[in-house]
DNA sequence: GATGAATGAGTATTCATTCAT
DNA sequence: GATGAATGAATACTCATTCAT
């Protein structure tokens, strides 16, 4: 049960520069304080931080972000990869589990957790589009991976028959969405209204109503990922200089 | 079965000027328009956009806007204002239902789809807390009636016992998320997750879960609403000049 | 004899705003007071002079620069275009010389004088392509009065036969380089130079050599004032924003 | 006919450390691959491009530029100062031509073929000024030849009795600024404006106007070389890191 | 009262130059 | 000595808010 591997890591690991040769041990070390920056300022603060935030928080000028991140944009990006390597491997080891239920479950709450406790990581997957071929998320990655998990637990009798795999995303969506209302007060509510979804996943009774409004296809998520119109909407992303 | 009294009115009614006297018939109009047109505005682009467009939008100038109104946020508050009126005047329709849980399902997919089809709306009520009065929503008005609507159905055995009167605007928010997520591809996908909640809604089974993490109390809403920290991190509101 | 009307005025005029209503008195006088600091910076150190530089010299905020004009462009291009008409009303005047030769003559120093007085005017010129209806110089309103004037003085034998009309912009991007190059130490110098080719314009001698590169047509003047490369290169007007 | 003694070798000789020690064979050969690159990149983008351009380029880290050239002006000097070099040998090449005329003319069609093959060269001499010391174009070396150039043909009566030998250098900045104007659409259209000009410079005529506005005095163009004003309007070169 | 003009702090990004590895 | 990482001042542009007409 490896990771797949990351489409970024065909062009640029995270350890190594333009060219492909490594970071220096000095660059690498700012490389990881930036990052490291950049989700404590994003996450409290949401991508409309500023990058000079990001910077001073690093304790690093801001020159040196862009260094080493062509723009903000990238920045969120790369954060947002790293994240999404961690979901998508989440996602292989709830395949992994015996019960297909349990499995599920234990993938959306940990999915929800990291959104949950991140609001710059909840925006951009909440606005998606970000870099051309990194906006891996749902596509590329996780997709595949939790269509598996809904149908193998569909096939087990454990989710109710009209559910659709690309229904996972939606309901992290509003559960980022639940522990975002309630952040700063009960940082932990989310997981109340995480409940109370699964619940509803559950096999239909004879009172379950048949769901309205087909969900999105594979190829609308990607639509949806993918839209430049979407990333215009993220308040403090939207100006690529240039 | 009136409009319960706006705790706005305790200080300065929307007919009233500084003064306490009523405006001028024109100044009114222009107040109106105003309105009109933030919402018309804010419902399409949210809160970013400007009260440039805002005003234009209206056929005034800024500095009109800025004559009615001391500055964005409160012209984003009246707004809300006005819309939880209307939010509250559904929830008392709904306790007129003779189906307690038709009644609260009627509600909450109304409130629903108010958040859905306003951009601005959802974001207000997401990052919540605007004025110190007038942030009436859930405490003043709005909760006493879902409140209501939530014990009959409780009482009639419609919904499950563990859910709390204060689960109905955290509910609404994610269905508002949901609608954010897919407002551009599928305006309407909102009320397929709208039905998987309230599915979850019904009284308990033997699978259902016990929800974890109590509800937010009354008090902890009113808190979320007048804390003014949120208010700092809506994006197109954020900046107060000088 | 009346000067030909500016495209530009199709559209707005500098006393209209973007409505088409005209000014108010002092949105006016301060547009007048940014022009006369853009030119007078412009003038002396040339489009790469910052737009704070040019609302400090003219007493006013940035903001109001960008009020007036929408970005560095289109203030320099409003610049532009003034001079440009003030350009053509020489040529206009140049064809009523009662003899080609004078008429030719004083319209070639007049443009040079301009041109040599004015460095952000040269790097204009020289550089090309501002806007898409407004870079008319050569094109829409200079280039075919300036061919009239030669073709008249070359029917009158004044001038050698194988002098092209769109010669006669690259003789004043030539002069106003000499200019460009002494301006600190003898400001007037380009008029030797101006002499030396205004000589070499008289007919063709025994000892004349046939110039030999044909001249840019009408339509590579319009390409080379049209071209977005050549805009790119002047170094303080490169990047429109977005 | 050997090239004359570089003014800058009285200070440092380009194969000399700062210790006057000669540099190490590698340190020489860094050297001279950097010139190279900055010669291709300078004269393919101007002075405009980045010094990281110029290294990487020449295959070496920024820092290495730095060790040889203390700063950018410092660089583009060095190659002025080769490129003048070279001039200066075209010079002392055409003052051995048998015809006089020709030898004027193959000197000046020639450097002007430099200029209009490169952009940053153009730059330089454009705006002249480069150090105190090495700024020896027209004073220390070329101006001498050139007015040998030129006093020559007019003893032999094949140029005009009012042409100045610092004439020479204005000429070719203005056919250098008509290769500049046309360098993307015609690369060549200089050499028709050259041929223009040479044709002026013949022997006057009953119709040639005396030049007006006598020209430079070799001290003006001395002190129009090194006047540190000009060097603050060079464009990628204009700001002094604090 | 209404208007829209003026303001200026704030934001992303670039690049010459310095300095640690 | 070489490298390339770090720096931060500078620049074009936006928009909430104030103020003269």
């Amino acid at each position: 049960m490896t990771s797949i591997t990351s489409p970024a890591q065909k062009g640029r690991s995270p350890g190594q520069g333009d060219d492909g040769r490594p970071l220096r041990r000095d660059a690498q070390r700012n490389r990881e304080r930036i990052l490291q920056a950049a989700a404590e300022v994003f996450t409290e603060r949401g991508l409309d931080a500023t990058l000079d935030d990001v910077a001073h928080h690093a304790g690093v000028g801001v020159g040196t972000v862009y260094r080493r991140f062509p723009n903000k944009e990238a920045l969120a990006e790369a954060l947002y990869e790293r994240r999404v390597d961690a979901l998508a491997v989440l996602a292989e080891r709830a395949l992994a589990a015996r019960d297909s239920w349990v499995g599920l479950v234990s993938f959306v709450e940990q999915a929800a957790a990291s959104l949950a406790a991140d609001r710059g990581l909840w925006q951009i997957v909440m606005y998606a589009s970000y870099g051309r071929d990194r906006c891996a998320y749902a596509r590329e990655r996780i997709l595949p991976l939790t269509t598996k998990l809904v149908q193998r637990a569909q096939q087990d009798g454990a989710v109710r028959a009209d559910l659709s795999p690309t229904d996972i995303p939606a309901i992290e969506f509003m559960v980022g969405a639940a522990a975002e209302y309630a952040r700063h007060i009960r940082p932990e509510l989310w997981r109340r209204y995480l409940a109370l979804i699964l619940d509803s996943l559950r096999p239909s009774r004879e009172d379950t109503t048949e769901l309205p409004e087909r969900a999105l296809s594979p190829d609308e998520i990607t639509q949806l990922m993918g839209s430049g119109a979407a990333a215009a909407r993220i308040p403090g992303l939207a100006r690529p200089h240039r």
